[in-house]
DNA sequence: AATTCATTACGAATTTTATCGTATATTGAG
DNA sequence: CTCAATATACGATAAAATTCGTAATGAATT
């Protein structure tokens, strides 16, 4: 009984994180927050939950004639999973090198890197 | 004058990691590495290396019949830019949740965690 | 030169993702 | 109750990704 993760496209993705974001949403919710950064139509949101729906990557309660949709797997879950892919697919199964390529790469401020400082000593007791 | 990047798909993925690991590498070269792990037919190879050609993710000599590929962008270039990808869609923009992500869900020996801390110390200065 | 073998080229079929128009249904206002 | 507004359902289309069969071409062997 193994689950079975889907990868959520692109798209799919920018309906999590608003989802994500507010808990719950209509599809409304969802395509106004969307339509603040990118141009569609409100049934192309609509079908996107709604195949979503089908595929499991969200849950939705419709007692009501406005449905209301929720992520089905949590953020941390989802980051995770995708996180592990990428290492596999582009960093040859290696985080520490995944982990340096961001540090390098992305601005970082004292604080946060004090932050992961922390962390690791945490992990190396 | 700006640089067009292409995000290669899941399965020019795998083929680039070939590439980077290969240097330079025949669709046969290829081919036989993919089929260890995987179930495909070799046109198949052929046809995403011809495609990734076209889009400009790949170079390739042809001037013996036998046709030599090579990646267009270093392992590292598409690292970064994928990891910028995903900082943004999954993880808010920020990269240190990303990396704190990283180091929680996968187990990096002493040593790796070292080397890391070193790269912090590098970036306060 | 004729045959065989490996390779590329081409194109068709399939599947997945994305987009949206139109129909239908439900709710709430008057 | 009727009408208008808003929501979902459905289906069609388009675009991108994947797969692979077949033809053409070039190289090597006899």
């Amino acid at each position: 009984m193994s689950i079975k993760y889907i990868k959520p496209t692109e798209s799919e993705l920018e309906i999590l994180q608003v989802l994500w974001e507010k808990k719950i949403a209509s599809v409304r919710d969802v395509h106004e927050v969307l339509a603040k950064t990118k141009e569609a139509g409100y049934t192309t949101t609509l079908k996107l939950m709604q195949i979503m729906f089908e595929k499991g990557l969200v849950k939705r309660d419709s007692t009501l004639k406005t449905h209301f949709y929720q992520a089905a797997a949590s953020r941390e879950k989802t980051q995770k999973h995708l996180l592990s892919k990428m290492i596999n697919s582009l960093f040859g199964g290696s985080p520490t090198q995944l982990v340096m390529q961001a540090l390098g790469n992305h601005k970082a401020s004292p604080e946060e890197l004090d932050e992961i400082r922390k962390m690791i000593d945490n992990l190396n007791k």
